[in-house]
DNA sequence: TCTGGGGTCCTAGGACCC
DNA sequence: TCTGGGGTCCTAGGACCC
């Protein structure tokens, strides 16, 4: 086996940038939802020191002092940018897991020059898109990650590194920290860093009951991937999510259950387009509300519910009525409530779902399309102008609620 | 004033079946 | 003293990933 994984640097900063060049050279920073936290640097960004994942306000100052270039996060940008970058590097390789918005697997496997090809993937991908990526090469995922993580901490490679083999590789798992290892997290980092296991090298030489006792099959996979031995394919090629997740923190604390309806028919309204953009239909719903622990002295609830949908079911109003009926039940007034969310479950595709022996009516109208001929026109308009260009009224026009953006 | 949003897999324990 | 053996499904919680 001969595994790339290529990853975008810096994505969401490159995306930015690709569309504002006067910004090259210079440091550019991302935000998150509501202008939160930084979640993307460039690497002038990097290294002048401005943390990933610290809050916004704490950085004002630094951002300031030094010119930098702050942007609220643009997802429609970023998921258009990735799919170009994808369409790129997968006309280039015959099989490739699209692993994140950011990162894919190529295989890679038979070819005479395989760093060859990666340095041509590299400049086709920049060329075409403007996205600087690299590449890491290895037998196994994990290695690939490893090998990719080496390419950009040392910018000789060029972007670009095939792990060698023997005592070259020692030598480089000598000197990858523990914690970098893909599948070891702050956790396990942790646990073994007491027990003196600090590298990957030092990892790689427990001894597998040891592994697999402490850590379950999936670290006893990390470490055979890291000995070489492939234990998790490449496969992930057009899979279908068995959840979906639509959740926001509000651009400020809400109390009513009025604007919670609206941000919960909103998030509802999301999800259920997902799901029928995947050709699925959801047989459970799940709601949660929760206030802002960073605020000291509020009164703090957290409450979430789940209920079934049967028969299963994409269509934007039976799961809008259910997620609002869960938000009936859970919600508690004289709250603060800084975040809501609402995440389907049971997904089954469409086409080989499990029918209601009892609703047989519903169940028909359900089974004559992913939603209905209703779900259907709505998706077609909103595909061909816009999205919420329909939407369901019970999200609200003004949503007082919605996120912050500066 | 201000701290993101989505996902996956594994295990343990409860409740149930024959 | 002693109390079968073999399963499935579901949920909550932990750990990890980007």
């Amino acid at each position: 086996m001969k595994l790339a994984l290529m990853d975008c640097n810096n994505f969401y900063a490159s995306c930015e940038r690709a569309f504002a060049p006067h910004l090259v050279g210079r440091p550019v920073v991302v935000l998150s939802n509501n202008d939160g936290c930084v979640i993307a640097r460039s690497q002038e960004a990097k290294d002048l020191g401005v943390p990933m994942g610290a809050p916004e306000f704490k950085c004002r100052a630094l951002f300031k002092h030094h010119g930098i270039a702050v942007f609220s996060s643009n997802y429609a940008l970023y998921g258009d940018m990735s799919a170009r970058v994808m369409a790129v590097a997968g006309g280039m390789s015959p099989r490739m897991e699209v692993y994140s918005i950011d990162e894919a697997f190529l295989d890679l496997t038979g070819l005479e020059r395989p760093e060859d090809h990666a340095r041509l993937v590299c400049e086709t991908v920049k060329r075409c898109t403007g996205i600087p990526v690299s590449i890491g090469i290895g037998p196994t995922k994990t290695l690939a990650k490893l090998a990719n993580k080496l390419a950009k901490r040392d910018r000789s490679m060029g972007g670009v590194l095939d792990l060698p083999e023997g005592l070259e590789r020692e030598a480089l798992l000598g000197r990858t920290e523990i914690r970098d290892v893909w599948g070891i997290g702050p956790r396990h980092g942790k646990r073994l860093i007491e027990r003196g296991v600090r590298t990957a090298l030092d990892f790689c030489r427990l001894p597998r009951e040891v592994v697999l006792k402490s850590m379950t099959v999936t670290g006893l996979h990390t470490w055979l991937e890291l000995r070489g031995v492939p234990c998790i394919s490449l496969d992930g090629v057009g899979k279908s999510k068995k959840a979906i997740v639509s959740s926001r923190s509000f651009g400020r604390p809400v109390e009513s259950i009025e604007d919670l309806r609206e941000a919960l028919s909103h998030y509802a309204a999301l999800a259920a387009g997902k799901l029928r953009a995947q050709k699925g239909q959801a047989a459970s719903l799940q709601v949660w509300l929760e206030t802002n622990s960073f605020v000291e002295g509020d009164p703090q609830y957290t409450a979430g519910q789940s209920v079934g949908l049967s028969p299963a079911t994409a269509h934007t109003t039976r799961i809008v009525r259910a997620a609002l009926e869960v938000l009936e039940r859970i919600y508690r007034p004289g709250y603060r409530y800084k975040k809501a969310g609402v995440m389907l479950t049971g997904i089954e595709a469409t086409a080989t779902a499990q029918l209601s022996l009892l609703d047989v009516s519903e169940a028909a109208e359900e089974h004559a399309g992913r939603g209905g001929r209703l779900m259907d026109a709505m998706d077609r308009v909103n595909a061909k102008w816009g999205r919420e260009t329909l939407f369901p009224a019970s999200a609200g026009i003004a949503r007082p609620w919605g996120m912050r953006q500066k």
